[in-house]
DNA sequence: AAGCCGGGGTA
DNA sequence: TACCCAGGCTT
């Protein structure tokens, strides 16, 4: 099984044409790593790159995270998407506080107890912050797995994803896999993949895998890791109110604490025109002037949206602000949790 | 096992 | 448009 050399041939060609300068590289701290990885997940490397200057330069450090509001940390994370990875990441900070001295635990198990962290991450954090011996498996090493051992079937299934977590167990028990070279493996994985084993028109002529990749032998490389099964996906329409007193500025409302977007700052959101017209009537709102804005569409991954915006110029004092919901000026804006299509919607307004 | 959860890059 | 991406959590 490891006499393939997968390891050290992935290794010689990461020596080479690895990535050795991102950002969380330098410097490597468990705290750096463990945000990359989270940052990372479903998410690509040079969208993630900015969030990540940002957060850190924002809260340095696992403590400055936990002790932060929750509208801080939502807010640094505002145009990332899947919102609960901040949430976790900022709880699972306050467990390190609580249970761990305040750092990371240091062993995988304890580390994929916290919440937002799986297998596979905490095999990440493990292995790039202290060279530990464990197998990773995201998105890019089931691709090149798939391809270099040929196994068929979508990797999301189960089935299929026990056979390729046993392979990339394997090799990293490989015991010319150097100890002191665990970090750089698992990097090494992820840049391969990234950067060579790209899901289309892989660099097959530069590989240094090749001679043993089942893919290539068999002329597969472009149909293997099979696709996920289609599914089409179901369309979904809101209606958003952008309310503007007299001072412009625009309501915003906090949303349920569960769902899409959860507990971030948006537009009173409405299923339909009858919805939303009920509640300015409940609010006794008179607007002076209303008219439809272009419509926003927006993609999910299990369905799609089409936002609505009506803007309503609201006439004289309204006080329709409590706990939940408030008129908030463009500044106010930056340092709040939006999501991403109504900033882009919000922008757009105030620049006119 | 399947559904839920964002946003952007890419062909 | 459709698919994928340094996945994990919930049911």
């Amino acid at each position: 099984m490891t006499t393939d050399a997968f390891a050290t041939r992935l290794l010689a060609w990461f020596d080479v044409h690895g990535r050795h300068d991102l950002p969380w590289q330098h410097p490597r701290s468990p705290y750096r790593v463990w945000l990359s990885e989270v940052m990372l997940q479903q998410t690509q490397v040079a969208t993630v790159v900015p969030y990540f200057l940002r957060f850190v330069d924002a809260l340095p450090d696992l403590p400055a995270l936990a002790a932060a509001s929750p509208d801080r940390v939502l807010a640094l994370w505002s145009g990332l998407g899947y919102y609960s990875r901040a949430r976790n990441l900022q709880a699972a900070a306050k467990l390190c506080l609580e249970f761990h001295g305040g750092e990371l635990p240091r062993s995988v198990d304890a580390l994929a107890a916290l919440p937002g962290i799986g297998r596979s991450t905490a095999a990440a954090i493990a292995s790039q912050s202290w060279n530990d011996r464990h197998a990773i498996l995201d998105g890019n090493v089931k691709r090149v797995l798939a391809r270099f051992h040929g196994v068929d079937g979508w990797p999301g299934a189960p089935a299929v994803e026990r056979r390729l977590w046993s392979f990339a167990q394997a090799h990293v028990d490989d015991a010319a896999l150097a100890p002191d070279r665990l970090a750089d493996y698992t990097q090494a994985q992820m840049d391969f993949g990234a950067t060579l084993c790209t899901r289309s028109r892989p660099a097959c002529v530069d590989c240094p895998l090749q001679i043993d990749c089942i893919a290539f032998a068999e002329g597969r490389q472009n149909e293997l890791p099979t696709p996920r099964p289609a599914r089409t996906l179901p369309r979904r329409s809101a209606v958003l109110l952008v309310l503007r007193n007299d001072a412009g500025d625009v309501l915003l409302q906090r949303r349920p604490p569960t769902g899409v977007w959860a507990s971030l700052w948006s537009l009173p959101q409405f299923e339909d025109e009858a919805g939303a017209v009920s509640w300015l009537g409940r609010h006794a709102v008179d607007a002076e002037e209303s008219m439809w804005l272009d419509d926003i569409a927006h993609g999910f991954s299990h369905y799609h949206l089409t936002l609505r915006p009506r803007l309503h110029r609201l006439a004289g004092a309204t006080r329709i602000a409590d706990a939940d919901s408030g008129w908030v000026t463009q500044s106010d804006i930056a340092s709040l949790g939006v999501p991403a299509p109504v900033r882009t919607l919000l922008n757009r307004l105030f620049e006119n």
